[in-house]
DNA sequence: AGATATCCATAACCATATCCTATCAAAAAT
DNA sequence: ATTTTTGATAGGATATGGTTATGGATATCT
């Protein structure tokens, strides 16, 4: 008989009669008969090949490897009890505080979408939300000042469970005027590095706006950078240059309208894939699990679900 | 479903089927049908009220909290396999180095009887002896330079699992002279503490020793304090007073055979009893077994076993 | 000492869980 | 449209874990 045969119960049943010193009392304990628990009992025994319990006298008493045996059966069903606790968690997933990183190119355009949803789905969720760039927020998330985060991939770290939540495309921002703002559609190739106006460093959006283009190497690093996709939006406006924006901050309206063209890309369109981040150690997936369900019931427009 | 009824092999399936993302190479690996293996996930997500995998596409994916229980689930079954390792290890005890402590009034006179049968069970065993104080051999098992030690109760400290070996009577050790040389029977209201030779502090015996007589109050501690039980024996021939000597070092013939008398009391003789001690925590357990299984099939003559 | 009580193991039997083979239904690939 | 892949389902054999009744060994009582 294999040690894979062995029940959680079994496990129950060895502990009890340890702490009983009693096959009977045991017995009544567990809720089952005395034979029964016997019966298991010596099945334990058989699966490890030894005696854990010495039944000479009147007492049962613990062989020497049984006590050790007992306690690390007891540790075994420490731990499974983990199991349910993992389960029961998730059924009530975002009560309670609840804190969310999420990344400043996203944030303020995503958020709006979820803020109602939240309240609605889980009304006693108190949400701290934590703007920043990725790896300050992944610090955080490591060390427990967050619970999730959500960024752009590609998320390095071995500690984190990621899961993709839905591909957001990058449109052209160009000045009115500009040659590429009449275009019938513009396409990667036509970007040239030096011409683009950036973020500073440390946002992602940087280094995969960089990607886009098809010379890099041919950059410099002189150009200035802005701190936000807004100043971003005034300076292209102003004409100092050209830009990529994620979708989602793409405006419906604008009070720059006359200025700015915002211009989707032809064919298979550059983009970033944004995803919800949580530690793999802990206990919050039940969180990320309703987190990522509700995000993808409210994906925003303009943005195409991960999961083909 | 209770938790409680979830096999260890429950667990290996889903952990299985986690790694291997598909039903069926799972299956193989575990040496079970598909449809078998299909059930048992599902009576785990049942029990757990949960589902771990999400089917919907071709690939099987882990849900957010299913990645957290599977994690757990290798957790338990690494737990799980530390059981077999406790058995296993008990299988081939004693072989390799087996560092043993003894109390200093015990030692020379047990190891005798123990030697030759333990060269003959476990031939591969290396013994190292330490002879010592009760305290000091503790504090050394404690810090696991010892793997176990031959003491008398009680030994205090919670973190020491004994077993009772034998019980070892004392004897009255007096000069072939003296009053209780001659007496029917010695008992223990005869003896009178300030004329009991004693060793010094720090051996078990000498407390022993004073609480057999009968008025402990009345002794004054400025008496010359022996270092070992031959000194003891060659002050008590050379008329110094009695003492009380554990069975097993009163010799069979003696040298000081005209000057000594060792007496055994009449009706409950007082006595000590010699236990085994090892770590709670920790591997000896085998070996403790096996050393207890040897020393009661070979008690020395004298003793009594402790358990009627 | 003999009777009694206690306690674990065994016996006989039953309900259910588990596993197998064969098959189905849905999704993906061709 | 057809084939392939893959997990779920169906039905039947077997193993497992449970029950009550009983036995045998050992302490306890009179």
């Amino acid at each position: 008989m294999d040690i894979s045969a062995l029940t959680l119960r079994n496990l129950e049943y060895i502990a009890s009669v340890a702490e009983q010193g009693h096959f009977g009392r045991a017995a009544v304990l567990c809720g089952v008969s005395q034979p029964a628990l016997s019966a298991q009992v010596q099945k334990v025994e058989e699966c490890l090949g030894m005696r854990i319990f010495e039944r000479s006298r009147r007492k049962i008493h613990l062989t020497a490897t049984g006590a050790e045996v007992v306690e690390q059966a007891r540790l075994v069903l420490r731990e499974a009890g983990r199991l349910v606790e993992i389960a029961e968690q998730r059924k009530r997933p975002l009560s309670g505080l609840f804190r969310l990183g999420v990344i400043a190119t996203l944030g303020p355009y995503l958020m709006p979408y979820l803020l109602k949803p939240l309240r609605e789905k889980h009304p006693d969720m108190e949400l701290v939300l934590v703007e920043g760039l990725t790896d300050s927020l992944l610090d955080q998330l490591h060390s427990g000042r967050l619970d999730a985060v959500l960024a752009a991939l590609p998320i390095k770290g071995n500690s984190f469970l990621t899961e993709e939540l839905f591909l957001e495309p990058f449109y052209l921002v160009v000045p009115a005027g500009h040659t590429l703002a009449k275009a019938p559609n513009p396409s990667p190739e036509m970007l040239a590095a030096d011409e683009m106006l950036l973020l500073e460093d440390g946002h992602c959006l940087r280094d995969q706006a960089l990607d886009v283009c098809p010379a890099e190497g041919t950059w410099q690093q002189n150009r200035y950078q802005a701190t936000s996709l807004e100043t971003l939006r005034h300076m292209v406006a102003s004409g100092a240059g050209y830009t990529l924006f994620p979708a989602l901050a793409v405006p419906g309206s604008d009070k720059l309208k006359g200025l700015l063209r915002y211009r989707p890309f032809n064919g298979k369109a550059p983009g970033r894939t944004i995803a919800l981040v949580w530690r793999r150690s802990g206990s919050a997936a039940g969180d990320a699990e309703a987190l990522i369900a509700l995000i993808r019931k409210n994906l925003p427009p303009k943005v195409k679900s991960a999961k083909p």
